[in-house]
DNA sequence: GATAAGTTTTAGGTTTACCTAAAAATATTT
DNA sequence: AAATATTTTTAGGTAAACCTAAAACTTATC
């Protein structure tokens, strides 16, 4: 897919280079390219004056940085939601789109397009649109893998995978849906939890990990 | 901007490819690139097989290249519609989003577009939007230039150039507006014409040459 | 603390777009 | 037809992404 500075810049920002340190190893896997090419992107986006890098210990955005790739996300987002509420696609489809329209929108575009979309404050994964430049604080949520039993919480945000999407497509779970732990199965059993309509739902241990969720009282 | 192959292709399109033979020079001052660019390109094209190539001659599109072309022309358009009739864009405004979004549509995109936008036959401009490979018969216009004085014509299409969009938005003229061709000054002086409300209107030859009008009876 | 394992960097090369400048081919003018 | 002008091609180079393989550095293990 040949990432560029951006796509580098937000997946910096995704493993959570806004506040500590990433190294070349994460952006390695994240983007699907040589050590070689991150190490040589590195040194770029340094010049670029975006990251802060020490060598062998990782990088971490600057301010500009964190601007730079705040734009880029909320562009990605807001794609997103029109994918889904005005031509129908499902949420697990939208991903790949958005991240080419991304990169060909400029700022005059994404505003239109937030206010034809009636301001949304949120993707159809869970996750905010941050305004502007400024980072939106994100809800405290835990992996759906964390909570104990009898917890009650809410789907928040699913990590944005195709597989992952689709599973949840499969099970009828949706963003904002409200449920109950019931247990935990051993041995890396499947998690059991039950919908407010009483439904009883399996999740894998795999999937829990990467389910975002709000503890409920 | 750096065009790339597809850039190529409807550049040729849009030159008359189709059913004459294009010189490198027309592609040139269409795409701003220099002669050895295009040329080199060129060799690249007919490996691919999208065009047949006569050294010194020019290049005219093989079935391959005209749907291909055809292809990228149908999102551009759409794009177009869909930035005026939902993001309140004006027509003048829209090409440069539209050659930047052309590229990253994919098909499910564009025909998901297609029937959000209640399936448009034409763009702002006036051009037919092509309906999937096949190329649709355009009506036959005539620059407003050709006119004689006295016919009454019908404003079809408009080339596709800011600074000609701008002018016209200025005069308050728009696709599909009718009017009586009154007179053509001499010595390059404006045409004038009267429109149905009994406006008078005063547009330059150079612009009277990109203007594209039906003849009415 | 020495060895092994893992990570990052450097070195050297590829691709695909671009370019300028000069050579070759064609077209036009005298 | 010869000279001039225009257009196209070729030759040689740049830029920004990529890569593999080997060297350098850091961390973990024995």
């Amino acid at each position: 897919m040949t990432p560029n500075k951006e796509d580098y810049l937000k997946m910096i920002f995704e493993l959570n280079g806004t506040y500590k340190k990433v190294s070349n190893k994460e952006i390695v896997s994240g983007l699907k390219v040589s050590a070689a090419s991150v190490s040589e992107m590195m040194t770029k986006l340094v010049k670029g004056g975006y990251i802060t890098y020490t060598p062998y210990q990782g990088v971490q955005l600057t301010e500009t940085g964190i601007a730079e790739a705040s734009i880029l996300i909320r562009k990605h987002r807001l794609w997103e939601v029109f994918l889904v509420e005005k031509l129908g696609y499902s949420w697990s489809e939208v991903h790949e789109e958005a991240e080419l329209l991304e990169h060909v929108t400029s700022s005059t575009l994404s505003e239109r397009l937030d206010a034809f979309l009636g301001f949304p404050e949120k993707c159809p994964h869970g996750d905010m649109i941050p305004k502007g430049t400024v980072v939106v604080d994100e809800t405290v949520t835990y992996p759906l893998s964390a909570l104990e039993v009898g917890q009650k919480a809410c789907l928040y945000k699913v990590m944005d995978e195709k597989e992952l999407l689709d599973y949840l497509i499969e099970l009828d779970m949706h963003i904002g849906e409200s449920f109950t732990l019931l247990s935990i199965g051993s041995y890396e059993g499947p998690i059991k939890i039950q919908k407010e309509n009483c439904e009883i739902v399996h999740i894998s241990q795999k999937a829990a990990q990467h389910l975002f969720v709000e503890r409920l009282a």
